[in-house]
RNA sequence: GGUCCCGUCGUCCAGAGGCCUAGGACGCCGGCCUUUCAAGCCGGAAACGCCGGUUCGAAUCCGGUCGGGACUGCCA
């Protein structure tokens, strides 16, 4: 969806075979099994209930954990296999965002890469897979750093040179948490449901934790591509703010072709009518489109903001109808707004709208009095499109009809 | 507890010793425009966590401190 394409892998093959790491499992054991006899690991079949104490025992001595988890004297040829860290100096490397790392061999655990079923973890199947697909440059989540040195020391009993990492801030929720798959995941196809562009989307990902300059916000793929480099990412993890988001998407929105956003809409406004448009309601809506086109963030809004051009709508929003159609003289606006169109000649956004303007003056009244109750008479809400343009999309007679239904609502209600 | 990472407006990003009385964006507040809502325009409040040090000069370098975060599994 946001156009993120990968040279090879799943789906799109290479020259490394299978991608799968489900294909791959008794490959990863045979390693597994060949760093024992190569001496970088070894086989432990401690219990749970063993290794607990170990940690607690650690853990009292204001030590880490894994600290007693080690190689034990006597050599075992079952249970799961771990790498035995060397005790050769620190692991030390240059993260492409972070700088100069350093490790102690003492804080690094004795890690598992076979369970005791024979699946690989995560350490070895990854570390492997870097190796032999032949990946220069590791770019992940800033969580996965304490990992780092045990993927390097991996990757060295494989006899292979290390890549290039590059470890990247956190994203964090507005809650403060941090976001991921596993804890507050919004999956990005929600995004696109409630109406987001990916464009807008990519924009508003890539300004999380870098920017082109000091000054520019908006930027499309290409810029991107060309400008952003590892090195220039923040080091700080970064908060995720849907009001940016939305306003970005918003930007985007009116930037627009006004053909490509109606047609993009076009689906929205069917499927809120459960109906398809027919020639004429489209030609409708493509007049107005332009109109909705400057006022939404999210595409939804602008099938709402349309809906009443091609269906009654069942109830007027109550809280416009109270705040506009409650007050005196509204009969007679509607009456002045009846007659007006009724007149109207030939039929156009000009005609209404000098037929319109003429009302206030001859009733004395201002402006706004005279509008804001034709408004909710013919678009059910007091928040619509412009009005001369909504009653000359409406139609004459669909005008005077919601006229009519609103003068018999109000005397309903008197 | 231990190891590591991070610390500029509420939020995101600029700032790599003097150009900083710290800049841009979202949001917020006020105004203009206006028949509504938006959009647009103008203006405003708002930050270098703290303490030392280096230096003629520090948001930028160093140390400490405080604060936040990640990791600490036969999860990834």
């Amino acid at each position: 969806w946001l156009g993120l394409e990968w040279d090879e892998g799943v789906g799109k093959g290479g020259p490394h075979g299978s991608y799968r790491q489900s294909d791959r499992l008794d490959h990863y054991a045979d390693l597994a099994r060949g760093l024992v006899d190569s001496g970088h690991a070894y086989y432990d079949d401690r219990s749970a209930a063993e290794l607990d104490e170990l940690r607690n025992r650690a853990q009292q001595e204001g030590k880490h954990p894994g600290h007693y988890i080690r190689r034990p004297d006597v050599e075992r040829t079952e249970g799961v296999i771990r790498v035995s860290i060397p005790n050769d100096g620190p692991v030390e490397f240059t993260d492409l965002i972070r700088g100069h790392l350093s490790f102690a061999p003492a804080d690094i655990d004795d890690f598992v890469i076979l369970r005791s079923n024979g699946v690989p973890t995560y350490h070895l199947a990854s570390t492997v897979d870097d190796v032999e697909y032949e990946v220069t440059h590791v770019a992940r989540g800033e969580d996965i750093l304490p990992s780092t040195p045990k993927h390097i020391l991996l990757t060295r009993a494989l006899e292979a040179t290390e890549p290039v990492y590059a470890h990247l801030p956190l994203l964090f929720g507005t809650d403060g948490k941090k976001l991921s798959k596993r804890h507050g995941a919004t999956a990005l196809s929600e995004y696109r449901d409630a109406g987001f562009l990916a464009d807008a989307m990519f924009n508003y990902l890539a300004i999380l934790g870098w920017a082109p300059d000091g000054e520019t916000t908006i930027f499309d793929r290409d810029r991107a591509v060309a400008e952003f480099d590892l090195v220039d990412v923040s080091r700080n993890p970064a908060a995720f703010d849907p009001d940016k988001l939305a306003w970005m998407n918003g930007e985007y929105i009116r930037s627009m072709d006004e053909s490509v956003f109606a047609d993009m809409v076009r689906p929205i406004v069917e499927s809120e009518l459960g109906r398809p448009l027919d020639a004429g309601e489209w030609d409708t809506f493509r007049s107005v489109a332009p109109l909705v086109q400057e006022r939404t963030k999210l595409l939804p809004e602008a099938g709402t903001q349309v809906v009443f051009l091609f269906d009654d709508f069942d109830t007027y929003d109550a809280e416009s109808w109270d705040k506009v159609m409650t007050k005196d003289g509204v009969a007679q606006v509607l009456d002045a707004g009846l007659e007006a169109v009724e007149a109207v000649d030939p039929w156009s956004v000009e005609t209404v709208e000098a037929a319109l303007r003429a009302i206030p003056e001859r009733l004395g009244i201002g402006a706004g009095k005279t509008f804001q109750p034709l408004r909710v008479a013919v678009t059910g809400s007091s928040v619509s499109p412009p009005l001369f343009e909504s009653i000359a999309a409406l139609g004459r007679e669909r005008t005077l009809e919601r006229l009519r239904r609103a003068s018999a609502e109000l005397a309903t209600q008197s």
